[in-house]
DNA sequence: AGTCGTTTCATACAATCGTCTGAAACTTCT
DNA sequence: AGAAGTTTCAGACGATTGTATGAAACGACT
């Protein structure tokens, strides 16, 4: 039966998502998988093939991403902006979420692994370009290629910070504030700020609180 | 002696920075530290209250940073804000600095533990007030606690994201290019970016790159 | 010198880890 | 139906883990 391999995979993005490669145990897979302990051994051959594989499984599953949005022609490289960080922020913040796949990528992106070469040419480097591809658009005249790096990074670093520090952000705002923050709030922030630096937009210090 | 206790410290704060709570082990750190395995256990109980003084130890050493610094009079806040900015950098990314102090907290965020709670009020709640404070004066008008500390979010999580994702970014830009960036320069490019997008400062698409 | 509390040591223990083995169960094809 | 190849199973192996133990070494004080 085909289905225990992917009942395995499924079950080791889970378990190495949420505790890393180390303190995820082979039988603790096996149990929430509900196969047995040797299967690891048979499909896989070992626990660190497995784990090489639940990556490349979490980011190979989410390639349909990587079909990114057809624009009408003539769109606004301030709307296409706006639609890229919204989609970013809703896969690491939305609820309908694969709930590892992100999670185990930033994990293998915080400790990187062997699997991460294959991650960064596969999966971050096209959203990379991508993005990249649309500031270009929207910085007056020349701009460098470190430069424009920077100014992906600075759209990356904050969205990603909203979700890895999102145990701090809860206890530094309390439950009830926190509570008020959602994906689109967040990605409406994120791009004001982006065009408002790049003179595109009105100051952000002026703009409403977008709920 | 007491230099036995200190040496456990040091040599955990930079396995558990290293490897984690779980991957670290106590023979690990004693044999780092050349003491006996059974002082562990005699200095700190368990390796659980081990890791737990090692995250302590990490940020109350670093609390000589909570006097921040004292600007003269009339300092301008633009420049207030480029002085915070780059104390972050360099704390982050600099040379001189303890490696594991950072790493261990960064580590203890990003899965937070018991320790979590007491970093947040005695380290970064801090640091946060400071440069909310900071930020308040640079806003026009006023402006709500919520999105204060949207735009606190928005200076830290460019900052974290070139320590978090340091791999990545040499991986896509070649280490060559990676090469050219510097605390100073990221730390230039974070402050340009806020002070542009609040209106203080030129748009970032027209400045020179700071190398 | 001798006593007592503190610290370090070598060693052992039970538990758990990843991995392996050989037999049983199942699929597939003739 | 029956043989061949594939997959699953229970159980065991050695290695490594955190922790516990009792004796030895040390330091301070009378």
């Amino acid at each position: 039966m085909d289905s225990t391999k992917a009942r395995i995979l499924e079950a080791a993005g889970n378990v190495f998502a949420q505790k890393g490669f180390e303190a995820g145990t082979v039988r603790e897979i096996c149990q929430l998988a509900d196969v047995n302990l040797a299967a690891v051994n048979y499909h896989f051959g070992d626990k660190r093939r497995l784990y090489l594989a639940a990556v490349s499984h979490a980011y190979s599953s989410r390639q349909e991403e990587l079909a990114m949005a057809e624009w009408p022609p003539g769109t606004a490289p301030e709307d296409r902006l706006r639609g890229w960080v919204g989609a970013m922020m809703e896969r690491l913040l939305g609820e309908d979420r694969q709930p590892w796949h992100m999670q185990l990528m930033m994990r293998e992106v915080a400790s990187p692994d062997v699997a991460c070469e294959a991650l960064v040419k596969e999966y971050i480097r096209p959203h990379f370009e991508y993005l990249a591809a649309i500031l270009k658009e929207l910085v007056p005249g020349e701009v460098s290629e470190e430069r424009l790096a920077l100014l992906v990074f600075s759209v990356v670093g904050q969205g990603l910070f909203y979700r890895f520090s999102q145990p701090i952000m809860r206890l530094l705002l309390g439950d009830k504030a926190y509570g008020t923050l959602n994906p689109q709030a967040l990605a409406e922030h994120v791009t004001s700020m982006m065009l408002a630096a790049l003179g595109v937009c009105p100051d952000v210090g002026s703009e409403e609180f977008v709920r």
